[in-house]
DNA sequence: TTACCGAACGCACGGTCGTTCACTCAGTGG
DNA sequence: CCACTGAGTGAACGACCGTGCGTTCGGTAA
């Protein structure tokens, strides 16, 4: 079996989702509408509907599509890489970079829905607790394989990872939120330059690690 | 003139704003329904409407009546302290009690509208931002007034404050998307360490500060 | 008293929403 | 070949949305 009348409905699963995540980042999750969807993409309102069972699945299935899409634009490029200090910089290099190039057009994807839903109790706030869980756990993953290598807190300092790790991702939340409320490229320059002062603070050998962060705003 | 007629106009007006508040902290501005907020107060739907001319009037009007709570909570309590770095801590202090302490049932009621409206131009998006930059300068320049008191950054680094402020809001705004989303109030403590850290590391006298925050998860 | 003003109401409007249902049609498996 | 399954349609549903209009009522000012 496979190809045929499966294949066309994953493809069509596929372009709505694709959309889905689109408006989702920019309007929210509750701003998805079957009928515009519909319209846009040439199909019917039911039709659409059918794909998905009910709007709530289609809410969750957006979700995870655009988990899909983030571990390909920021954790997969660099999941290889050889344990350290440096890996974890990269990380946040590429999801300063996931951010400002608007892989979503309304910023990162999962701010948006995260803000939207996170005091509204339901399956689409688990899911999205969730998602936020995994990520905060490889980061700390992350910054424990870099322990051996790069070397920091004292071993009984058992908090210093967790710590770190709520201290990075604050900088990354920050400049993507001020970047799409502003349109200030700025901000990634400044997450870089926080997150790069934090990672020299605690590195072994802060020489493996870049002085300033990249350039983004040219103001010349 | 003045009562009588237009004061209970204004009662109700506060009374409306009072509900636009809550439900926008946990649904959204765009969750207000004037249905809802009519029922919930008993008052006719077009009643509500005539008040505020129309929906987009009745949203900026509760972004501006956030910040009066805003102001009251967070800013007036510390606006007359002596300058220094000690002023910023109560300061960062009394917003991470104004989250924790829910005054806005969905949490921080600017994380909310920002995260809802940072891609959606229009009236409302302007005054968030502008309401956002307002916040932005006065802590820049809470930092500065610190500076002369209690020295930090060579004077020539223009950029040191702005960089500072960056890092304290960005501690500040994943507390309270961390503790509202999985409910965990060690987030706060976790900001509260990292801001120590930040301000002890550029204080000329961090003894003046407390080493530790106020402990907020009872683990025991 | 008379004239006016703003709060608040009741009602109805045009529109959009998510969902349901009966249906067609084409590819799949026995 | 036949029975079946899943994609996609089209019309209709009940509910709710923001908005507009005409009216009532009570407090204000001349």
């Amino acid at each position: 079996m496979a190809d045929g009348r499966v294949e066309r409905g994953n493809q069509t699963r596929r372009a709505v989702l694709d959309r889905t995540m689109s408006i989702a980042s920019v309007d929210g999750l509750e701003g998805l509408s079957l009928g515009k969807i519909a319209a846009d993409l040439g199909l019917s309102k039911s039709g659409v509907f059918a794909l998905f069972g009910s709007k709530e699945d289609l809410q969750l299935a957006t979700v995870r599509a655009a988990v899909d899409v983030f571990l390909n634009e920021v954790v997969r490029p660099v999941h290889r890489d050889p344990d350290g200090l440096s890996k974890v910089w990269r990380l946040c290099e590429r999801w300063l970079d996931y951010s400002r190039r608007r892989v979503f057009p309304g910023g990162c994807f999962f701010y948006a829905v995260s803000a939207e839903f996170d005091a509204r109790p339901g399956p689409v706030r688990d899911e999205i607790a969730k998602v936020r869980s995994d990520w905060t756990r490889y980061v700390e993953r992350l910054l424990d394989e870099a322990r051996p290598a790069g070397g920091f807190g004292s071993p009984e300092d058992t908090d210093a990872v967790p710590q770190l790790a709520f201290e990075l991702m604050a900088l990354m939340e920050l400049a993507n939120a001020h970047s799409v409320l502003h349109g200030d490229p700025l901000a990634y320059e400044r997450a870089g330059r926080g997150i790069l002062g934090r990672l020299r603070a605690v590195a072994a050998a802060p020489e493996e690690l870049p002085e300033r962060p990249p350039v983004f705003s040219s103001s010349s």
